[in-house]
DNA sequence: AGAAAGAAAAATGTACACAATTTTGGTTAA
DNA sequence: TTAACCAAAATTGTGTACATTTTTCTTTCT
């Protein structure tokens, strides 16, 4: 209506939809910028992007499929707060699905494959270097998507990315002490395995990998959110 | 709108929401109501329900989340009509997930799982000697969800949700001959394997199970969609 | 003061209206 | 008859208005 709107200000992406407000808004929580328990007000995201409230609640509810958001009614939409049995689950899935993923890899011939792996690392390393956590955070959950992609795993690709996010969420939520995310190596490590075509190591790895960054953290039973007010406040 | 409501018909559930329309339509699919292709006219279905075009759209939009229907832009939704390739990617995650989901559950000890899973099998069976087809098709998935249900992996469970469904349209689009959908004895088998605690014995059964559902199908790599026009009028 | 109650403001949920696009039906020309 | 084309109808996509609910702030009572 008001838009005298030529090619959408020459953007470098085609705008096939509102994929933009989606990456925007899956970006800031993914990298950590929107903390679990964030809530995020309809009517406020659609002036920051200039769109409409209708179709930025689309994209939320498309958020919230991917589990990243959670919808409480009548109330809006909040950044997800994983409770620690899930993300248990979360871990065994990715350990199980991603050993399958890497073990197919392994056993598949084609010659880009290495080269595309390499590509990947060296962004990540690159993002290390230049201390851009952010960056790091998405690359290194990029690596682990790009390796259903090259498997060719579609299926199980998309439940993976969903797995991806709610990781970043449970990193943030049960992390203790070290900052660290995925370790460089362990990573350089899984991409030789596959490139040598040693499926049950590269698997092995994995489940290795996987099984470190959930030992990182704190899962003990503390009932987060269910604190006795009573003993908190007769001690003010 | 032009309801006096006063608690929703006096059904059996709260109705939250509208999960009432939800589960009308994706039954309908999945009990073969609705084959993959056909598509869903927003204001039609709006007007069957007594619904708004917003809210059911809402819905829609949920059942193209777990992969059932289809959204082409600007032409609208659509039963989903999975590849041949897709097929066989989701027999190859249901192998993995449910193997390792029955392995869970057989080494769970509480005495109430077996007496669910014959109650379960007593559904089934019942709607066979009835003869009564969407109902032995809706409880034969209800029987691998429960599984997941059982053995507490919701993480999994959920993911194996989009994955029967799927199913349910692979079927309809690739079966071959024999109507049978899962047979009753292997489903008898399992429940006894779990219940005895053999968890490699169950986990061994899912998976020759599930394969033989995927035998049953003609994956044969014919391009359904994309013939050759020429070659085909021509012959006329 | 502190808690309870109630009014005002803000936010979510949904129907509706209109714009943009596709589909349909019919008309014309080769 | 067939193909191309154009207008009318139907359908999807989205902004807006309004109803409902929640949140916040003020007022009042103990």
């Amino acid at each position: 209506m008001r838009k005298p709107v030529e090619k959408e200000i020459a953007n470098e992406t085609p705008e096939t939809s509102d994929d933009h407000v989606f990456q925007q808004i899956y970006n800031a929580i993914y990298v950590h910028d929107l903390p679990p328990g964030t809530k995020l007000k309809e009517e406020q995201l659609a002036k920051i992007f200039g769109v409409g409230r209708t179709r930025l609640r689309k994209t939320l509810f498309r958020l919230a499929d991917l589990k990243v958001l959670t919808f409480v009614p009548n109330k809006g939409a909040f950044v997800s707060e994983p409770t620690a049995e899930e993300a248990r689950e979360v871990f065994d899935a990715r350990r199980m699905v991603e050993s399958h993923i890497v073990r197919t890899l392994a056993n598949t011939s084609d010659a880009s494959i290495p080269k595309k792996l390499d590509r990947q690392l060296a962004k990540e390393h690159e993002a290390r270097t230049n201390g851009d956590l952010p960056t790091v955070i998405r690359e290194c959950g990029n690596f682990h998507l790009m390796l259903a992609d090259l498997a060719g795993l579609a299926v199980l690709g998309e439940f993976l990315h969903g797995l991806v996010s709610r990781t970043s969420l449970i990193c943030m939520l049960y992390e203790r002490g070290s900052p660290e995310n995925c370790e460089f190596e362990e990573h350089r490590d899984l991409v030789k395995a596959i490139a040598e075509g040693r499926g049950d190591d590269a698997a092995g790895l994995m489940e290795v990998h996987l099984a470190g960054i959930e030992n990182r953290l704190d899962l003990t039973p503390r009932k987060k959110k269910i604190v006795d007010l009573k003993s908190v406040l007769s001690a003010k």
